[in-house]
DNA sequence: TGCGAAGCGGAACGGTGTTCCGTAACATCT
DNA sequence: AGATGTTACGGAACACCGTTCCGCTTCGCA
């Protein structure tokens, strides 16, 4: 449940108690004011609802966007790990097509965050990766299962998917339903030539 | 070729030819700024380049938004006329195609706009509008000229597909092919079910 | 319990969008 | 053309934001 940022090789230092208690409290605040606010939110704004000072917050997290980065990883591991209920409790296609929305839930409160990885900042190099590196095996994984009742096409790349799904549904702002049609338009895209190729 | 910002009712007053030129220049500094530093770029340096003092852009674009929204206007006006052209010149269904291309280079050029625009600043709320009011007619009347010819579905709506490829060639950050795979596979389902309904 | 190191709060810094206002340029009427 | 009221101009000043700095406190270990 802890969470030590910038670990290096190893944590070769103990965390000190303190610095444990505010990093939690940080990453709490920023995750209820990201959520209520946006990842714009000014900085001020989260450690004053974290009682914190400035300082505090840029010891432990350099930049605004390592705190965001936190933040993201602790809420795709959420996402990724709901796959294998999924899995268990349902028929592949359909296992697909659930998690496929419930990705597109969790995309859905990332409002902002899209706009943030595209600026450039280095910061958030290794956020793409992550976002890959958990999601591609567990949408992978679902496609194949989907893949090999033959009512899906077997050619798709998880990766493209992911990114459509992904990128459909996070600008979506007044979403009447839109979201839902253009993902059943992939899901089509997806059974048009089923039939062709392994 | 000119542009009069805030027409409300009727534009009662003449322009001043001093403003007119401000206005102009503005624009076109603009437009090249955003281009090379996007639309995040400082104010200051759009009024450098064009030479004027901050004091004037805000009296004809009262807010950042205004001169983003103005200069973005125009060139989806340019892209909106592009699909007579190709109307003219192409198969139905190619013509479709051939737009949602020329459709995808627009947009790729408005990287960060999108963030601008989910931002909820108010002056940004008559450029979806606008976004729709010119392109739906143009998507629509090529969706319809296409799905007469039998080879696509009927009941897509105009507005759903505009959106879809917006959202999935907006933030295609290292396209490598992703943005043309996407596309391709929207476009499959498209065809799917082009026997079914009318 | 004493002491060095790590952590803390919040004032201060540099940079941004936006406002203000004295001055200059324009359009109109004589 | 000259006078005059209105509109527009430039750029210094303001408010706010991310980030840095530093004197003081707290922690962990011996």
């Amino acid at each position: 449940m802890n969470e030590q940022p910038k670990g290096e090789g190893q944590p070769r230092r103990r965390v000190r108690a303190d610095a444990q208690r505010s990093i939690d409290t940080l990453l709490a605040a920023a995750a209820e004011v990201f959520a209520s606010s946006g990842v714009d939110a000014p900085v001020r704004e989260i450690t004053a609802r974290a009682g914190v000072g400035a300082g505090t917050l840029y010891r432990h997290f350099p930049q605004r966007a390592d705190l965001i980065a936190a933040v993201f990883r602790r809420e795709v591991d959420a996402c990724a790990d709901a796959a294998a209920s999924l899995a268990a409790e349902h028929e592949p296609v359909d296992a697909l097509a659930g998690w496929l929305r419930r990705f597109t839930g969790f995309i859905a409160t990332k409002r902002g965050l899209s706009a943030a990885l595209h600026s450039g900042d280095p910061a958030y190099d290794s956020l793409p990766a992550y976002f890959d590196e958990r999601f591609v095996p567990v949408l992978g994984g679902l496609l194949d299962t989907a893949a090999r009742t033959g009512r899906i096409r077997a050619d798709i790349d998880p990766k493209d998917l992911l990114r459509a799904v992904a990128n459909v549904t996070l600008p979506a702002q007044d979403d009447d339903g839109h979201t839902e049609r253009v993902l059943a338009l992939l899901v089509d895209g997806l059974r048009y030539g089923a039939s062709r190729a392994s």
